[in-house]
DNA sequence: TGTACTTATGTCATATTTGACATATATTTG
DNA sequence: CAAATATATGTCAAATATGACATAAGTACA
């Protein structure tokens, strides 16, 4: 993982830790970070092609208009479990989803 | 998902949820269950195929023994999030993962 | 058998994630 | 343009996940 990119990741909230650490787990944990953006992302695609809105989609999963947003702006308090967890209400594959993982 | 199945998770301590949210909603919390137990399943094939003891992943991860073991026995405690770190921790590719889902 | 090693289970204080709310900022539509 | 609609951001109390610890239960092997 180059600075530029981690510069990045830190600036929307995601803490990648110190210099030492960044050496020893900087690739796991961007490999984890990318995983799930590229899920975020899918979530976004999935509920725009369905034409509904964020406050729907809430409706659907239990939660909040605010949440959703930030489930698909890739807020870094949005854990994996609720991306998989929207990504299953909307009828979205495991198939797909693995799809979505090896892109 | 039938009853048998449901009665399975229940007993090691997943929650489906009551009658009528059952029908609702059962098939993908069904889905999301069998999707973290096979990841989970995945983790310990990984850790043995490796020789390593629970103790070594603990250290790795930077996690507990306890812990570990409530990640491979499937525990409901245990995120998503923490299957993934910890399978990436031990080297596994985005296509491991997603043929593991797919699976 | 017993002793060392490994894994499972229970508990808990702390940390993180949650839905909800208010409100700001787009984006669409008339 | 303005009003309506949709999305983003900030905050917080409650819910859930966390590492750590103790200890039980299982396994290997002398």
């Amino acid at each position: 993982m180059n600075k530029e990119k981690q510069k990045i990741l830190e600036k929307r909230g995601w803490k990648i830790g110190t210099a030492k650490e960044f050496l020893d787990l900087a690739d796991e944990e961007a490999s984890y970070i990318e995983l799930k953006l590229k899920l975020s992302a899918n979530l976004k695609k999935k509920r725009t092609k369905r034409n509904l809105t964020q406050v729907e989609l809430a409706r659907i999963i239990k939660s909040s208009q605010s949440r959703v947003a930030k489930l698909e702006t890739g807020d870094p308090s949005v854990s994996l479990d609720l991306i998989i967890r929207s990504l299953l209400a909307l009828g979205t594959s495991k198939k797909d989803i693995a799809r979505t993982i090896s892109s």
